[in-house]
Parts: C-alpha cells; structure tokens; sequence
DNA sequence: AGATAAGCGAGACGGTACGTCCCGTCTTCTG
DNA sequence: CAGAAGACGGGACGTACCGTCTCGCTTATCT
C-alpha cells in the first residue's frame, strides 16, 4: 500500500513505538523530516505541485535527496504530510446551538484557509491528485474524513434539536455547502469572499431547515428576524 | 497575453482569413493540428496533464515537436484546445418549462461527460489550472462561460414564470449546484451518480423555490407529495 | 557490438557519410564533439579514470550530459575516443636501416608520450580496461595494433637484412621490448628514462642480434666496444 | 601516511601487544576481518576495483561499513590487504643451480596466480594503483618487493656461478622477463601460455647467459642444439 | 519558371530534474 | 568500547523531457 500516514511509522522516535523495541540503526532524524515539510509547504507557497521539485525541497532544506526518498515514496505523499502536518489542528466545528452558526462559522475558518498562503497546498493536493489517486486519497482521508466527522455530529446535533429532517443525507448536503467553496476556490470564476459562504449557508441551510431564520452574516439585506418556529422545507426534506 | 485562443488565428485555412491575403510559403497542415489535438485527448485518457509530454503528443501524432510548439505556446494551451474540441457542441440547456428540469438535465448530460473518457480531460484541465493561470481562465472562457450564459437565461426563465425568486444570485446558485458534481468528481470520496445530481437538485431547488414539487428522480425515498403549500424559502430569498 | 569505434559512423558529416543519403534530424555537432574529447583529454591528465565523470567532462564541454551519452555508450568508449583523437599520428617507425636504431627511436618517443601529459591518459585506458573488455580492446585495436604493424615491418627488414633470426616470433620480440616499458610505467618501481630504454634494447636486441654492436645511449658505463663479431644469439634463435 | 600496513597494527588481538597492556574496551573482532578480506577477494574475483564498492563487501561480510572503515582507510588499502593476505607465502625461488631453471619455474607460478581467480586482484590492484598512489605503491611494497628480493639472490647466485655477466642491471633484466608477462596479463592481446613464458625467458636469458644452451620448454621449434660457444651476450654485459 | 518563404518530420542541442547508488560519517542499541 | 544497523548530507549516475535549433524536403505565393 501506498505510503499515506505519516512516515513516522516506518521508524519511531525512541518511546514513540508502542509496545515493540527500538529499530536497529541510526534512527530517522526528526529535525530533517520537519525541515523537509517546511520547505516542501514553504515552496508550494510560491509554485504549483508540479512545479514543486524534490530537488529543489531538499536544497532548500539542507538536506539530501536520498533522505527525502528514503521517507516519502514520491512528491504527493511528501505534499500530503506537507499540508496535514500544517493544518492538524485546526478547524474545527463549534456547538453553539445552531447548524446554521456551527457550520458557517467552520466554513468560514475553512475560507480563511484557502485564503491564506496555505491554500496553495490544498490545491496543489487536489491538482496533483488528479493524476495521482494515492494523493487523492490521503487527501479525504487525512482532512476530508476527519473534517466530515466532526461536521456529521453538528448535523446531527442539529437533527436532535429539530433543525434539520432526520432523513437528510449528510455528505450531500456537506457536498453542497462546501462544494460551492471548492468550485470557486478551484476555477476562480468569482470571489471568495465571507458574503458568498454566508449565501450559501443562506441559501443551502435556510433551505434545508425547518424554519428558515438565520440570515447571512455581514449581508447589507434585511434579515427579518431569527425567530425559531417558520421557514419551512420542501416536502421532499420534511 | 496568452494563447488561449485556438491557433487558427495566427495563420488561417485558406477562406478563414478575413479580408486579407493569404500569408506566403507553405500553409499549416490542418491534418497534423487535428492529429496532435486527437493525441492530445486520447494521451489525456489515459494520464494526467503533468504526465502528458508534449514529446508523446508529438510522436503519437507522428509530428515534429516544433510543430506543436509553433501552433501552441505550451501544454496549457494544447489542453485547452484538445478539450475545447471535444466537448464543442454539447451539454446545452433545454427548455422544458421547468428550471427543475431544464436543470437536472443538464447537470445529468454534464455528469456523462464527467463519467465519460472525456472527463479526464475536465480533471486535467482543473489540475493543470491550479498552477497556469492561463489554464483555468481558458477553462472558465471557453467553458463554463458559455454554459452559464445559457444557464442565466434557464435561470430567468424560471424566476419569469415564479419559480424562482427574483433576488436570487444566480451564480450563486449555480455554483451550490455545479459545485457539488465537481467536488465529488475532483475528490472523489463517494459516487457521482444521476441519484446524486436528482438529490442535489431536490435540496437545493426545492429549497430555493417557492413549491418544492420536484421528488428526486429514481430516490428510493419516500417523497411525500410535493404539497404546494409549504417548502418555503428563507426570508432572505423570498 | 561496443561502440569502440569513433562515433562517426553513427551520423557522419555532411560528405562523410559514403554512398548513403544524409540521416533525417538535425546532424550532429561536430563542435560538441571535439569540445568533449577535448574536455576528456584535458581532465584525464587531472585525475585517473575512475575519478573521471561524464558530469564534469560534460560541464567542462559546455555541453549536455545527454549529448556525452548519445555518441558514447560509456565512460570507457570515451576515453578511448580522447585518447586515439589525441595521438593519432605519432609514434611512427623509422627507417633507418638498423633494427636497433628504429626501435629504439620509437620507444624513446613512446616514453616521451607517457611521460608526458598524455601518459595519464594511457594508465588511465588500462586502468579501466581491467574491468571493462570493451575499453582494452579498443585499447589494443585502435593504439596497440596499428603500432604493432609498423613494428612488424621494421623488424622484418631486420630479418632481411639479417639483423634478426628469421624464426624469431615478432610479438614475443616486442612484449619483452614494450612490456619492461610498461611494467615501469605502471607500477612505478623505478624511474623510466631514456637509459632505460636504450638498456632494454641493448639487452634484448644485442642478446637477439647476430652482432650485438649497437651500445646504449648516454650511458656511463664502459661499454667496451661495439665489436662487430661477437654478441651472438643464443642457438634457438640463430 | 597511508594506511598500507595491516591494521592489525592499530589494535592488536590479545597476546601480540607486546610489552604493553591490553587496550580497554571490546579488543576487535578478528572475524570480522577476515569475513572483509575473504568478501573482498570474493567480490574482486567477480567485477574490477572501480566496481567494487565497500557497500557491498560490508554487505556480504555481514559486517556494519563504519567496521571497514574503521580498520581500512580506503577501498584501496582494503584491496591491498586482501590481496596480501591471499599470496602471502607463494612464488618463493627455488634453487636447482640454473638461473633459467629458478627463474621460469618462478616465472610459471607466478603465471597460473595470474591465470587463477586471484589475478582478477591482481589486475585491480594495478588498475587501483593508477589513480592511487598509495595501492600503487602498497602493490610494489607487499607483493613486488619481496619477490624482488628472492630474484636478486637468485639471480646473484647465476652471477657467481658465471652463468650471468657480473655488471648486469637486475631490475632491468626482471623488468624485461617480468614486464613481458605482465604487459599480456594486463593488455591481452595475446594468450598467456607456459610457452610464453619459456620464450621470453630462452630470448632474454640465453641472449643473456654466456652460452645460451636452454632451450624453451615444449616448444615445437626445432632447437638446433645449445651449442656451448655461440650466443654472447653484447660486449656492454659481458 | 524561378525565387522566396514558411511549414513539415526528424532529431540533436544545452539544460533541469528524476529516482538510485554509493560515498564516508554519524548515531543509535547490543554484546 | 567494538560491533551491526542503517540514516545522514552529498555527488554522480544514466534517463526523460523541456523548449530551441538545424537539417533536407515540401508546398505554397510572388515575381
């Protein structure tokens, strides 16, 4: 299988190898494997996952090619680490009592994400794993998954509150909302702006819930009151 | 600026030159333009765009590499053309009376295309744009441009006979639709089926119109009625 | 078969290419291919073969690695090419009419080419033809065996003259000649000088001469008279 | 200096620490030693010194490569260090009161070495020794030397019996016997038989004896009788 | 008809990066 | 402390393509 979780596992640090004994030899030096997701997460900053050189990652880390190889079988799984190890810990879904708030205030912080120099990394994952499924792959498995749990407890959470229909089908609707972000995040066609989630939010969730209260943040439009008890569903979702 | 137009213009087929005369020495041979595309997209099939060279193209199409390089300013281009080629004449929006179903049908006809040998070309193109800006702007001039200027008149149509709220951002709302076909198509964490593109609809139309009474085609899902009366939209949108 | 042969016959020059049409494709670069052998020449007389790289040899050329490799297989073919380029027309026999006096002649000229230089290039070609058979038998084809058939003749007309047995096996004759050239050159015992020369040929050719009358060069020890008579061979060669 | 010596100098086994104490710490693995010298022989009998790569005798001595480096400074002195240790007690002069008699039955043995897998180190070491002073000189050192000395009593011996000229340059003369067979050995292109070696010694040492009466060995020529008072040698060694 | 011009296939050119091998050194644990 | 193991930074390997170039040849328009 190809190697998608992190290289730690091939060669532990000492202590970090549960129950069995140290590896023979010299181990793995921690400081080269963080040097090399440095550089790799730094250089895709200012280029593209296929103008990203192994090469270039290893020079820049002062470190040597082999060491690179030895660790990560080719430039996608490097780039997966690359971006898991930058985004580990980081958007996750509040409770505050409300889908609508729970979710947007995520997408928002997934927004600010793709923003920032570290969207570059997302879509060099998604580039290259167009041509690379193992890269794909690591990416729904090592943040769309992870993310994807958390978000199946807020909707669900919310089903429990009345929020939302009990038969409503999650990915789907998580495929709406966050696929909306990702096409224009990937074709540039428009902006990506806070206004466009909250719209989405708006038009997806309001939509999608009983009653229909929660306007979009920041919208110059009048909102109408969060009252809890109108904004019915389409029959279908009821 | 970038070629992103078809190399037609630089030196033309005799009779496509407008007023003018015809340009001296030897004419571009059409035979090796359609031959290097049909490479281009049968290479396409089978890798993904950073995989494709332009010396395969070349020497499947039994050309000289020059010759690709004197009509096309990089694989970019060359990709474009071989997609825009392909896909020409289709996935057009009918007019049925219904935006439900002017629009069902058409994300199903994209859908096919998408499932189809030709969408690899789609993932290639949206690959290969995330670090050639020329590639995704192509992608989106050429492409999705021209479906969404006839998705806007499906649109209007719709908001004309009430189905459709007048505020409604249109491309909005055709990137909440849109979004979630490429999304699963780029990502690939669950199937892309018609099910799921009558599901989406169902959500998101349903949702954003003022009677929700279109079931998803095909759901095993029992779909109540599609009662005129509630299915409301969110304030923001009515 | 080894490509020992000079890389010529692969794509010729303009001309150089006898009774056949001029291949298709852009012809060689003769300037590259001098530049190289050039190059090789010059670093040989720096470093032995083994430190030799077709890396270096193509930075110092100015030149491309693939260009190195698309006319020598390897590194031994194109040292071999260096050195036969670099010492093609020297090293001839005389014709003096003395056995003694054209060899010896030709072996102080031999020993200047070692000593010279040049000589690395030599050590270097047997060096790395005890690994690779293709290297020393171009060695013996392209350098060995051409001197050897001057040789033949000159020794020959000895045999005519009556200088030398008529039974005496030429190869045998000139292994004891050269070989005590070489083994000095390559093990480096002892310093390789012209005395040294000029004594091999005194033992061995006053030892195979009818009349050993032809005394060492520039040696101090008396030498006692070059007397015609004596200096017989011994009875198997006579 | 160069490591040339055995290392059995830097640390000895027990007992062969003269006067002194043992040295603290693990004394050294004499195993290990000879498992690198019997690898190293092993692998030079099947690729040249260039090929040769301590990587691999580390490998096939079962042996860590810090323990290679530890006792060998280089592949050299390693190389050097087996061969020695594989010819150590071999081609010793006998004394039958013939100088051509010891020197061609020397001269024999020394051939079936070089003929026998063992030459392959042989020819590595002389090939090693082109672009490493320090093998080189090992080479004349360990193996030459030695040989050398023996020759010259051997040869002093004929002296005294009268069979050789008492103002003969020995390094010369075995220059010229030996640097026959090594010029074969090393440029092959030529068998390297028994009758060889018979030739060159009856060339060079009847030309070289005061009367040339040994014929070569199971030669076929018909020999014409060792007469006593022909073959002279030239008046310079006389 | 001949001159001029550009496109054609072929493939060599100077380069960059690939992924691998080995270098000689180092860092760990075990004997 | 030596030893096996094997990772480390580094350098060269031989290969694949890059985009450009130089060939001989073909196909056109312009004198």
């Amino acid at each position: 299988m190809r190697q998608t979780q992190s290289s730690v596992q091939k060669q532990s640090q000492p202590g970090n190898n549960a129950g069995g004994k140290r590896l023979p030899g010299r181990p793995r030096s921690e400081q080269a494997r963080q040097a090399i997701l440095r550089s790799t997460s730094r250089l895709l900053q200012r280029t593209g996952f296929a103008e990203l050189s192994i090469e270039a990652v290893a020079a820049h880390a002062g470190v040597g090619k082999a060491t690179v190889y030895r660790w990560w079988p080719d430039k996608g799984a490097l780039v997966v680490d690359a971006f898991a190890s930058s985004a580990e810990d980081e958007l996750h879904f509040a409770d505050s009592g409300s889908v609508y708030k729970d979710m947007s205030l995520q997408m928002n912080q997934f927004l600010a994400v793709l923003r920032s120099r570290r969207g570059r990394i997302v879509s060099a994952v998604i580039a290259g794993g167009q041509s690379d499924p193992g890269l794909i792959q690591a990416f729904r498995e090592r943040f769309l998954r992870p993310r994807r749990q958390e978000a199946y407890q807020t909707l669900r959470r919310g089903m429990e509150r009345g929020e939302l229909p009990r038969n409503l089908d999650l990915d789907l609707l998580l495929d709406v909302l966050y696929g909306a972000i990702y096409m224009r995040f990937l074709i540039r066609h428009a902006q990506l702006t806070e206004d466009y989630v909250a719209e989405i939010c708006h038009l997806v969730l309001n939509g999608a819930t009983k009653n229909g209260s929660h306007p979009p943040r920041s919208t110059k439009r009048t909102v109408g009151g969060g009252n809890g008890r109108n904004g019915k569903l389409g029959a279908a979702l009821t």
